[in-house]
RNA sequence: GGCUGAGUAGCUCAGUGGUAGAGCAGGGGAAUCAUAAUCCCUUGGUCGGGGGUUCAAAUCCCUCCUCAGCCA
């Protein structure tokens, strides 16, 4: 029997760093995904949160005059505020300075030195002051007066740390034998080739504490060390699990969505981490690609950043949604143009789906006494459609399990598409003055078709998607996918329609 | 430097041996229910260069060029 659940995480964001259309990004494909299973029947659980330790955190906050309790507190709230922004729908929000997230990553590191896979040892190198920063021998130039430095030209010194250490040397071969276990372990396929041909290069051990801060979760039992950031961070997708205490119900996650700047602690570390504790790794690791702004690297110094606040003003949450998630395919980087997204907005939400409901909606209202017509015999047009628009989720459920959200909004739009065709074909209008009852079967069909795009849509666009199926008063216990098979009542009542989507008009960048 | 991936229509991409495809953009037409939205037709490509295997290559092999990523 499988389990019925489906866990699915984003990373933690930094709390130093400021929310942008990156964070956006990976959070509002976690969404859908959470969503969709919901509509599909599964018991989701969908995980976001903030990263809060670390040594930058203490720094900035020393800047700001505050602890970094009280510094952490406040500008984790700029990330958990672009949950009704982006109208995010998980299910937990943690935060690695929570209590229950201590209490985990000191259970996962008594387990691994129980294990022997932490040891105390020494940790060595070539250190900046400066830069906080080890360095390795080649990268250090030499300076004027022969004395090595930086390549940032700080100068370095030989540093030796006491430090805990993760066997990870030992994991490689289990590594790659779990990678032949699991062919879709990472995804997309050539991120996968990456983390396996760096496993195949020999892996060293890994250094998991530090003694030169101490905003972090402290070393079990060693006072002078707090975790550095592999087992602090990652662990958190066990602490919201429930881990130490049972986690079964929706561990190991189903998906972990991650940029792909981070995959190599999330495909090498993280499952050695987990298979050295007895623990099962995740089930897919997801490595999703960045986003250029008009062709340019997206940088604080070109002034080119997008808020998240920024976009849903000038696109609304929506279109900001299904833009992002439609436009490129998922894992690829893309280039966010406006030219681009208002292309895109109004070809396919404006013209195409919006325009579709509104011509039929408000042709039923004017024409129909404001009632969903009843059909009568089917001819083979209305067969087709009817049956495409029914059976449409099965290719989208294939596509969103790959996360290939690009693909299921193609196969929506395939529908669409169809659909406008139909009306002209049909043309209803003319039927009004020869034929009323193959009339109401066209719009019958319409409405059907309305009725079946809405509830598929509910994932990406779950504002839009509603009015739909408002418009069509379908009740609030009948829009999960099982409820695609209903027929829509004839005779219901409708009331004056309303666009669902504005055109876009094209205006100079702001 | 090593490894991996990519290079197909103006743009973004699909297509892994059998007569070159989609969406958008461009051009022409139809219709008038609708958010001047929609529908139909259509222009456009020596599939990065060269060589090879095959009856047949975008697809397989060799080589070169360019770009990206990962690693050192």
């Amino acid at each position: 029997m499988s389990k019925n659940t489906y866990y699915v995480t984003t990373p933690i964001y930094y709390v130093n760093d400021k929310p942008h259309l990156g964070h956006a990004y990976t959070t509002i494909a976690c969404d859908v995904l959470a969503r969709f299973k919901r509509l599909d029947g599964f018991d989701v659980k969908f995980l976001t949160g903030t990263d809060e330790h670390g040594l930058k955190v203490k720094q900035s906050a020393e800047k700001a005059g505050m602890t970094p309790q009280q510094f952490t507190d406040e500008v984790s709230v700029t990330f958990r505020d672009l949950v009704p922004l982006l109208q995010y729908t998980n299910d937990d929000f943690i935060r690695t300075t929570e209590e229950r997230h201590k209490k985990a990553c000191q259970a996962l590191w008594t387990k691994l030195v129980e294990t022997g896979d932490i040891y105390l040892s020494k940790y060595e190198g070539w250190y900046a002051v400066r830069d906080e920063a080890y360095y390795d021998e080649e990268e250090l130039k030499d300076g004027p007066d022969g004395k090595k430095l930086a390549p940032t030209g700080a100068p370095v010194e030989w540093m030796v740390e006491e430090s805990y250490f993760f066997k990870l040397s030992a994991w490689q071969d289990k590594l790659l034998k779990f990678y032949n276990e699991n062919p879709h372990f990472v995804m997309p396929e050539s991120r996968f080739n990456e983390v396996k041909s760096f496993v195949k290069g020999g892996l060293k051990d890994l250094s998991v504490s530090r003694t030169t801060f101490d905003w972090g979760v402290k070393v079990p039992g060693n006072g002078k060390h707090v975790m550095y950031v592999w087992i602090d961070a990652l662990t958190n997708y066990l602490t919201a699990a429930g881990y130490p205490n049972d986690c079964s119900k929706y561990w190991p996650a189903d998906l972990h969505m991650i940029g792909k700047d981070i995959l190599r602690f999330h495909a090498v570390y993280w499952p050695a981490f987990l298979l050295a504790a007895g623990i099962a790794p995740p089930k897919r690791v997801f490595a999703h690609g960045w986003w250029t702004i008009e062709g340019e690297k997206m940088s604080k110094s070109l002034g080119n950043v997008i808020a998240p606040e920024d976009l849903v003003a000038r696109y609304g949450v929506d279109a900001s949604r299904y833009f992002l998630l439609r436009e490129v395919p998922f894992g690829n980087d893309g280039d966010f143009s406006h030219s681009q997204a208002i292309n895109r907005i109004n070809n396919d939400l404006a013209n195409g789906l919006g325009n579709l409901a509104q011509r039929t909606l408000s042709f039923i209202y004017k024409n129909c006494e404001a009632k969903i017509p009843a059909p009568s015999e089917y001819t083979q047009d209305d067969t087709i459609l009817l049956t495409k628009a029914h059976n449409a989720i099965i290719n989208v459920r294939e596509q969103i399990d790959n996360q290939a959200f690009h693909k299921a909004f193609e196969a929506i739009w395939s529908v669409v598409n169809d659909a406008n065709a139909y009306i002209d074909t049909q043309a209803p209008w003319s039927l009004k003055k020869t034929d009323t009852a193959r009339m109401g079967t066209v719009l019958y069909v319409l409405c059907e078709v309305i009725r079946c795009l809405g509830i598929l849509l509910q994932p990406v666009i779950p504002t839009a998607a509603g009015k739909l199926l408002d418009q069509l008063v379908i009740p609030a216990n009948e829009r999960s996918f099982v409820n695609i098979a209903n027929h829509l009542k004839a005779g219901t009542v409708i009331a004056q329609p309303e666009g669902i989507f504005p055109r876009l008009e094209e205006k100079a960048a702001a």
